[in-house]
RNA sequence: GUGGUUGUAGCUCAGCAGGUUAGAGCGCUGGUUUGUGGCACCAGAGGUCGCCGGUUCGAAUCCGGUCUUCCACCCCA
């Protein structure tokens, strides 16, 4: 057997301690912010079957999915006419489970498996990576993590609310200060695509519509006319491109723009009650943009829509979500309503690594190592070390018999501010030299002393 | 899925009108300094030049294929 060398599937990577530590501080923020809201965690298999994955996610998401070869003779249910007919008809007879493409239809699954038991509404939240077949580029990845936290089971606006509260609160721990959250409810889109006289085509709509920023507006009208769209409707269309400044502002100019559609009406009208409540919960609307244009995967979406976007980075946006009114109907429970939004932690560990944001320390890092000379040493270094983690402090004995300065370097190497020095004159009086690498400053003490002088 | 881009030492890269033994910086190992790291100086190790094939007397260098990287579009976190 040659040797070969080392290598990882394409849209993979590894997590360094570096990165793990700064990935845990963003993780252990989003957790802790969805723990303080109420909600509890779940975890879900990697794997599903293929029957709960295929259909939720239009044409487009069902060739991304990661599908699982079935285990031993996979061929055996396969015919040569099966063959013949190609990769459609061969698919369903060699794999019947995949990898979970989003953490939202996993949970609509679970809902529905565990009806008797959940006591609704149910809040939950579950951080887990999930697997795209896509092509990778900057900020995309095939595996990445989602945190999403969702809601089932409750009509009330609360969760709404909510869900710019955790944002607001995640991003203010994170030290991300310029950003703002777009917000727009999917009942206004209809409404807006009734009122031009194209109704039920907001899909289309938002497709080309969400391009204004990118492309600007002539562009876009030249993609709603290749659409199809009429020249009245791209008529109609051009007040809204430039909406006056101001959330109140744009909630009249539209109650009137949408005054002949009623679910257009209902559209404004819960926005306005979201952004009343945000006022007497005590946050402003800092932050807080109403985009009449904001699309987002309208597959499932029926009511608010949210995305959340640090502005002067490369990045897109690094949350996202919004009310899906009947999740859970495709496995059979109707009428449960639903709202829930997610994270993407890959993209905010690039936001930050762009803006600097991450703490200088590393707070899981050693604290202190002990070097020592010779086995006299290291027998008085293991007494030593059990009292130090005894005394929680994060302590590691060198482990091998060498010069000091190697044990040093090791030190500096990885970071441990402070190294205990032990050879005879130490172990003879029974104390110890910390030395701090920063400084080059060194004293002795006694173990107790010095034990007080960290707690 | 469409178009482009990248691959040389552990890392970042140079070398590419085809021509003895493929280089640098950083890192690594050892020494100057056998109870004290960072700095300096000295020495050393480390490469089938992504992989397969072709052209040629001769290929890291030219050509084809393939994989990989990154980017734009599509879509999305």
């Amino acid at each position: 057997m040659s040797v070969q060398k080392p290598s990882l599937p394409k849209g993979t990577r590894d997590f360094g301690p570096l990165q793990m530590a700064r990935r845990n501080f963003i993780l252990d923020t989003i957790k802790d912010t969805f723990k303080l809201f109420g909600f509890q965690q779940l975890e879900t298999p990697a794997m599903e079957n293929l029957s709960t994955l295929t259909g939720k996610y239009g044409d487009e998401g069902d060739q991304l999915l990661f599908k699982i070869l079935n285990s031993g003779d996979f061929l055996k249910n396969v015919s040569k006419g099966d063959l013949d007919a190609g990769a459609q008809s061969i698919l369903p007879k060699v794999s019947e489970k995949g990898l979970r493409y989003d953490l939202t239809v996993p949970f609509a699954r679970y809902v529905v498996m565990n009806r008797n038991e959940i006591s609704f509404p149910f809040k939950r939240f579950q951080v887990q990576p999930v697997w795209r077949a896509d092509r990778p580029q900057r900020g995309r990845y095939r595996e990445f993590y989602q945190c999403d936290a969702d809601v089932v089971g409750t009509d009330s606006l609360l969760c709404e609310l909510e869900i710019i509260l955790m944002i607001k609160r995640v991003f203010s721990k994170l030290g991300i200060k310029d950003y703002h959250i777009k917000i727009n409810n999917r009942k206004i889109l209809t409404g807006l695509s009734e009122v031009i006289g194209e109704a039920g085509r907001e899909g289309e709509l938002c497709v080309a519509i969400d391009k204004l920023d990118k492309i600007g507006w002539e562009k876009v009208q030249e993609e709603l006319a290749q659409r199809n769209f009429s020249p009245y409707a791209i008529e109609k269309l051009s007040p809204i491109v430039n909406l006056m400044t101001g959330n109140e502002g744009r909630l009249d100019f539209l109650k009137k723009y949408l005054a002949a559609s009623e679910t257009g009406l209902n559209g404004i009208a819960e926005l306005e009650e979201l952004f009343s409540m945000l006022q007497t919960y005590g946050e402003d609307q800092e932050h807080v943009d109403f985009d009449v244009v904001l699309a987002r995967g309208l597959s499932y979406y029926t009511g608010a829509i949210f995305e959340a976007k640090v502005n002067h980075v490369s990045i897109g946006s690094v949350s996202g979500g919004g009310r899906y009114d009947n999740l859970t109907g495709v496995f059979g429970l109707e009428g449960v309503s639903g709202v829930g939004f997610s994270f993407g932690v890959d993209r905010l560990y690039d936001v930050l690594e762009e803006l600097g944001l991450f703490p200088e320390e590393n707070p899981e890092n050693t604290k202190v190592l002990l070097t020592y000379f010779d086995t006299k040493g290291f027998g008085y270094g293991l007494k030593v070390l059990n009292e130090l983690r005894s005394a929680g402090i994060a302590a590691e004995l060198y482990p091998d018999q060498t010069k000091i300065k190697k044990q040093l370097t090791y030190a500096d190497k990885k970071q441990i501010p402070f190294v205990i020095i032990l050879g005879d004159n130490e172990i003879e009086a029974g104390n110890v030299s910390v030395k701090e690498l920063s400084s080059g400053q060194q004293e002795t003490l006694s173990l107790e002393e010095l034990v007080k002088k960290w707690k």
